[in-house]
DNA sequence: AGATGTTTCCGAAACGTTTCGGATTATAAT
DNA sequence: ATTATAATCCGAAACGTTTCGGAAACATCT
């Protein structure tokens, strides 16, 4: 049903050469056939079968992202702004993005090999990473270029590509943030322990406590996994053990929520005497009350961060080039949900 | 360098085409050369290319979704909740989701031809309706299935397929809310007059009005374009006309969020004599001081039921079929902000 | 005049798969 | 032994494009 090369060849009398060629601009066609078939071609309403372009070109202009089996929750915008950077800022350099989402049962690799071995993208974006991660390691073994947002874990080489937010030292600033508005007893909710990033998480909180002389304390720690809910449970739990807590740093915004609903449930001064600080500044934590004291996470600039770099990498192919590492600085957003002790 | 089946036929000694009927699947080659093509598939690491696969058989396992030019703000998830439900749907189905974005420029025309012109997708999901809507004209001028979320506008014929909100009744019900808290005095902050679902709003605001008596007055409504910020400006203004304003209907969360900051910074006693009431019930409503009352919008499922609807339109592909065209029941949810006059 | 160069065009092969129709062999029925 | 039937296999064409190498026609130079 649509018009081919084919056709036009046969409308215009040129071969399907020459129809090709001067569809593509080659300048061995004249300037008189050229306008001719270029007329025919816009008459007849042709476009050009991406399909069979990539099938000979062995290139697809297209960028593959597979989200996970599930996201900690429908809620969770995390893969979808990011996704959003990247098929915008992937237009822009006229590419497209092709997604899909691992299935519950099977492994997340499998859509990695479809989609790679499929020959059907020309590059991967990799997102939250975890230790050990394995797709990272197939798309090394197929040679495949990708870029990674986050590292792996500080005792896992990370021998690739990747932009990460330095979280370690956003961890650090709210942490020390806490201590110099006089808060002293700081628990703290954790990611879950397979991402690459809980670490990194842990660390900041440590240093920042011990570099201003307080004790680190594990029993003040304690792992969610990044829901709404699991930080309704965790700030409960925690407050039960330790009601002279002060302040409670949450590895993200979601969770930090759920302590902060928890907290204000028990009586405590939020905002006013008692602290939660989040991590990633989603929308909601500017419209919560009281306002949610967070690091702010760029992921829609960050989504066209990788794919800018991600469409270089695609392009030189240089094996010899050096690793891309960018670590961005974070940004600690002071709101009222860190008031004083 | 990736394996095919030219490589597999020379291994194996069979010829490609029955290596190529033995994987999928086919009946007409022996138990025993089949389990042994398969065992060198598998020892080979052999994926199928999947473009030469689209190629040959004019079925790409693929849907499209384009994005606008621009959303009106890089908060505004609508479409990449839309996407995360699409695209879980649609792998559970075996299918991929390629989007790419409308360049500013350019007409979104465009992109569609180069999704289904360029051959690159077996249906399109289009989002977020328009007056006249060219994609859809376009989409049924080439014949190609596609489901929209969104009728056109009320005066217009919608012949297509699609699922929506019924927002007329959405406004209604929470307009009706606010009248029986004692609400009188009541603007409305619409969206942007070229939506398709704008008078559709309009016209729910208006009916809830005049069932329960009241006027309907034109100077208590103003456009905005969706934003926080001309929530802010739009509430302002009106405001400003119209002092003894007790509530503010507005058609999405993010104007609400920005009518109810500039109400407290007006000092008025918001949710507790006076309301404001959103629409879509994005994460942050809940967690807003006051809570926001609105209307819930579901828009992840909304993008799995599009997703289901279109493959079952793809399927069986009936010309004749009437046309699926579903309206949700939208569900009222109220909480602080719409609290009595 | 012949040799050389330029311009403009085209045939054929290739990308990796599926499928149509037929060919070959083995099995069963006469 | 002959024929009919079923079970396996395969060659070739096709999907729509790009590209390599060369051909034809014409102009330019010695």
């Amino acid at each position: 049903m649509p018009v081919t090369l084919k056709d036009i060849s046969k409308q215009s009398g040129f071969s399907v050469t020459t129809v090709s060629r001067a569809l593509t601009g080659y300048d061995d066609v004249s300037q008189r056939t050229r306008t001719r078939i270029l007329k025919i071609a816009e008459e007849m309403g042709y476009e050009p079968n991406h399909i069979a372009r990539q099938l000979q070109g062995q290139r697809t202009l297209t960028l593959g992202l597979i989200m996970p089996a599930r996201t900690h929750s429908n809620d969770d915008d995390f893969f979808s702004l990011l996704l959003k950077g990247i098929t915008y800022e992937a237009a822009r350099n006229g590419f497209d993005v092709l997604t899909s989402a691992a299935q519950a049962n099977t492994s997340e690799i499998e859509a990695y090999q479809r989609f790679v071995g499929g020959n059907r993208v020309d590059g991967m974006i990799v997102a939250r990473t975890q230790r050990n991660d394995e797709r990272i390691q197939y798309l090394q073994s197929v040679n495949c270029p990708f870029i990674v947002h986050g590292r792996l874990a500080p005792d896992e080489a990370s021998d690739f590509d990747y932009i990460d937010v330095d979280s370690e030292l956003g961890i650090y600033m709210v942490t020390e943030h806490l201590i110099q508005e006089g808060h002293r007893e700081i628990g703290a909710i954790l990611p879950n322990p397979e991402l690459a990033f809980t670490p990194y998480r842990l660390n900041g909180y440590r240093e920042a406590l011990q570099q201003n002389g307080l004790n680190f304390r594990e029993d003040y720690c304690i792992h969610g996994d990044l829901t709404y809910q699991s930080g309704l449970e965790s700030a409960q739990f925690l407050l039960e053990k330790h009601p002279h807590l002060t302040a409670i740093v949450c590895a993200n915004d979601w969770m930090a929520l759920g302590a902060m609903a928890v907290a204000k449930e028990l009586n405590y001064p939020v905002g006013d005497g008692f602290a939660v600080t989040g991590y990633d500044d989603i929308p909601a934590a500017l419209h919560a009350e009281p306002s949610l004291t967070t690091v702010h996470q760029p992921i829609y600039d960050i989504g066209e961060q990788l794919t800018h770099q991600l469409l270089d990498i695609i392009k030189d192919d240089d094996p010899t080039a050096s690793f891309f590492q960018h670590l961005i600085k974070p940004e600690l957003v002071i709101r009222a949900s860190s008031g004083g002790a």
